[in-house]
DNA sequence: GCCCTGTCTCGACGTCCGTCGAATCAGAGA
DNA sequence: TCTCTGATTCGACGGACGTCGAGACAGGGC
């Protein structure tokens, strides 16, 4: 198989630490940039905001679309659309059980995200 | 009829405490959601990340524009429409000193953005 | 098999966004 | 004053986005 040049998979959206230091710490490369920016796109819409928000603290860790849909005065294909673009920008994860779907966040991607925000009193490696 | 004037400055931006509990753990309110999406939406460019990047970590805590556009290959002009767009979402302050604007971040809606999307073991108020 | 319910996909519509060049504004200096 | 440089605003263009209704798909129950 050839190389699959996925281009942007340099960063591991998956992976359980920080995958970068601070934005106020160091320049985001350009490539960091191009793959995070999504990410806060994805959550630049307060209907997906509080979508992420609802899956994000629901009971069991995840939401079933028949429970997020009446939250909102959208139709539901418009819902299903803000949530496939939650899906690709790799916030949730979905799953089918039956006659309903159910969709879970991913904490790691999360965590990237505020951690990238974060803006400590540095203990600063003033090394 | 355009009555969308800023009349969603029920969260105070510039408060140095986090304006509310992470996304994960409880639900983000419409309202809440309606004031803290744009700030994510500015974000959610990888040339605007950047920039905000470049501010952030900058020497003094501030930055020429005079420095960042040369840093992309876009005009004057849209570097100077992406820095008004982070103006306007509140996460960069602006100042001309004489001939030169200088960009100046704003810690306290970062720390409130990272603040919304951290997972933390919570230390929660477990009082 | 048939139908019913829940969810997603498709196509369309109007609006917003990113980009540019040209024009304009703000200071500094001669 | 006039000119030069740096930064913003203006007007325009193409493409992306948020929304919808209609239709397709998936599973469960009859």
């Amino acid at each position: 198989m050839s190389k699959q040049h996925k281009s942007l998979a340099l960063i591991d959206l998956n992976a359980d630490a920080p995958c970068c230091p601070p934005l106020a710490q160091s320049q985001v490369p350009a490539e960091t940039a191009a793959v995070l920016a999504p990410a806060f796109k994805a959550l630049g819409d307060p209907v997906r905001l509080r979508l992420m928000s609802m899956i994000a603290s629901a009971e069991d860790g995840e939401a079933c679309v028949c429970d997020l849909t009446p939250a909102f005065n959208l139709s539901g294909p418009t819902i299903s659309h803000h949530l496939k673009t939650l899906r690709e920008a790799g916030l949730v994860d979905a799953e089918r059980r039956g006659t309903w779907v159910y969709y879970r966040a991913r904490p790691q991607i999360l965590r990237q995200l505020a951690a990238l925000l974060s803006i400590e009193p540095v203990a600063a490696a003033t090394a």
